[in-house]
DNA sequence: ACAATACTTTCCTATCAGGAAAGTAACGGG
DNA sequence: CCCGTTACTTTCCTGATAGGAAAGTATTGT
């Protein structure tokens, strides 16, 4: 099963950006994460970079003519970090995440 | 409407987790909300100012026999920017935030 | 008088994140 | 052949923030 899972590598805003953009697009070129997520290049450079060596996405390097052009996609792992995370987040805004709850003794008597 | 709106403040991980709670159960306690969420007191005490100043959250100081009780609530706007917060990351997630992706130029050509 | 309760504030450290600028490598002119 | 451009990557530096520890405040209980 996909258990919910809070994870803090993809919950800030820009890798969630990133990942849920791969997620929804497959591979896509360095410029066009870029410009969608509106990163210098050093900054997309960096982001891609964490997120391969945390085994969320894949980065191929290829020609297009005699230019390179590197593109970027999920991994299996990557998605489904993403999909419990997801779920983890459900749980959390829907209260759902009652695990972490008390049965109801959000005032304390003396 | 409620439209969708990331919020910064919101969507760090302990302030989410507090919101939610909150949203979750009216009226808390200082000590049920350090407990629940895992933080010190100090860690506490300035992230329930900051929600504070930012008008999410209201704080009741009351005394339960002789001693001072603390305990904070969802406002009004707190509720509405979760909801709207919720909303902005479903986008995200789903690929439904299709305002921010192109048409689906994901490649390009040179 | 002193410890304890219930926080709040101050101090300090560690952790990013992001831009700017420099570095690398391969072309493409002039 | 030297220079500028493309396409990134790496280094440098800054600014923002989070969190614990410790000290501060106020009041109560022994």
């Amino acid at each position: 099963m996909n258990t919910p899972r809070f994870d803090e590598l993809i919950h800030a805003p820009t890798r969630l950006s990133l990942v849920a953009f791969l997620a929804a697009t497959g591979w896509a070129d360095f410029k066009v994460l870029r410009d969608s997520i509106g990163l210098s290049d050093s900054a997309l450079s960096k982001q891609l970079t964490t997120l391969e060596d945390a085994g969320y996405i894949e980065i191929r390097k290829t020609f297009v003519g005699k230019r390179p052009r590197t593109s970027a996609r999920l991994t299996t792992n990557g998605r489904t970090a993403l999909d419990r995370h997801a779920l983890a987040l459900q749980e959390i805004i829907t209260g759902a995440g009652s695990s972490m709850l008390p049965a109801n003794p959000t005032t304390q008597q003396p």
